[in-house]
DNA sequence: GGAACGCGTTCAGTATACGGAACGCGTTCA
DNA sequence: TGAACGCGTTCCGTATACTGAACGCGTTCC
């Protein structure tokens, strides 16, 4: 789940700022609290300035301690942030009756989802009625290249576009997930021949996905995808829910052209 | 909503990490997009100071600009630590069999939120599965002396602490609500003695909660609570879902008694 | 048509936040 | 038992990030 680091370089950047998220990032990739020694070898900040930037955060409300006041942890104010990039999102409102109508003519999980930098990021799910379903929750971030979701958003790259967004290896999820990623390429040439990805157990064993890209911008940014058991799975309901999934993306190119 | 600001003063805070974080809310309070003229007067930073702290939330992926470059929102990055708060919680771990059973047995909706100065958080619902039913989400925030949530968290304080976190006036969001602060310190000794607190239509027209904290600390951080529309209640109802509840409270309470 | 505005952007002097080193304190060994 | 460690905390000189003023450019208004 490689999270991209963009644009070190190129100008002078506030300090703190990036401290203050980098440190924000840090709670959240590992849940629980954590002394401040541990955070100051993992981030390499000097102990005195991570003091001082922890104190201030604690305050704030965004980062929190323990009872004895010396392990730190993500805060409640953090979770304000996160929901409100959801609800101001136009896209995410454009797309809510199509997903509904595709989760009801589906009966399977639909999730639509954006490209940042090599993850894909979930905007919004429906959920499967079925017993048998998916984990999964809005904001979860997961690598485009074992994803059907981020395969079709990398299709609508070019090939030297996706070079530079991917490394040359690619982290294995499952046994068939592509690792090199001069294979995958070839494999978004047939997606972007047939118009849809398809994620055969590259991201989870036993689930096989059918992703597409919404083209309101070119290179697109978001797509939706349906995930299926493969115990679910027959040619005929294959074929059924790639109709769905085509007409939705008519009805998302609509509800979005004024984007 | 007011959000408490708590701790302005007390020793020196690292400035950019209080601008950063205040900047992010700012955000997340307003959805859309804002040009830096807008974000200056209302935030009173110089402007030079904001645009440099800008960019460096842009590259950064915080905060995201529209296609002139000339217009800021909330960025996607912002989305990952606010659903990690959650996932880390050791109480929203535990309480969740909890939820699902209290949610089995209402068939109505179901929340676990936190005390936050003077709102509390959602942190988990289950939706009910009626047509009719209260919309929801994680994260959002309430009044505390509007919900029923609220109420039994803040009846866990003493009167002197109430009168801490709130002001004199409280702001009205139906006719129902409580909007002195004295008369809801009143009603708060009612919710000690029977131990459970009911919200009257206080914060939605039609709607009736009923609320119980979890008391693994003292004063109490977490309660849950149960929404039921008033076209859905009748004595009987009433009494059943308080059973439930206390019954819920008890479950709670042994799950989190190593916390 | 040109002057005045509004807005984003750059620059340089200076207030200030950063960071290396020292401190205090509890815990762990020999 | 006492010395050595690990960890959080404080201190002070200095590198540096902040800010007020100036700039450039597009738009508006007379």
């Amino acid at each position: 789940m490689a999270l991209p680091t963009p644009a070190d370089a190129g100008g002078s950047q506030v300090k703190s700022a990036v401290r203050t998220v980098e440190l924000l990032e840090y709670f959240a990739g590992r849940p629980g609290m954590h002394s401040l020694a541990e955070v100051q070898t993992s981030l390499g900040y000097p102990k005195s300035s991570l003091y001082m930037l922890l104190r201030t955060l604690v305050e704030l409300g965004w980062v929190e301690t323990d009872a004895t006041g010396t392990r730190y942890g993500i805060g409640v104010r953090a979770l304000l942030v996160g929901t409100a990039y959801i609800d101001g999102d136009e896209v995410v409102a454009a797309a809510r009756p199509t997903l509904d109508r595709l989760a009801e003519e589906t009966t399977e999980t639909i999730h639509l989802a954006r490209l940042d930098g090599a993850d894909v990021v979930y905007l919004a799910t429906r959920q499967s009625q079925h017993y048998l379903r998916p984990f999964t929750r809005v904001g979860r971030r997961l690598p485009a290249h074992s994803t059907s979701l981020g395969k079709a958003l990398l299709a609508t790259h070019s090939d030297d576009e996706v070079r530079k967004i991917l490394p040359e290896r690619l982290a294995p999820l499952t046994e068939h997930t592509f690792t090199d990623r001069e294979e995958l390429i070839e494999e978004l040439a047939l997606i972007r021949e047939r118009g849809y990805s398809v994620d055969h157990e590259e991201n989870t064993v036993g689930l096989r996905c059918f992703g597409i890209a919404i083209p309101y911008r070119t290179p697109a940014r978001d797509a939706v995808s349906c995930s299926v058991p493969v115990a679910r799975l027959t040619p005929g309901r294959e074929q059924q829910i790639r109709d769905a999934l085509f007409e939705a993306r008519d009805r998302l190119t609509l509800a979005t052209r004024h984007l």
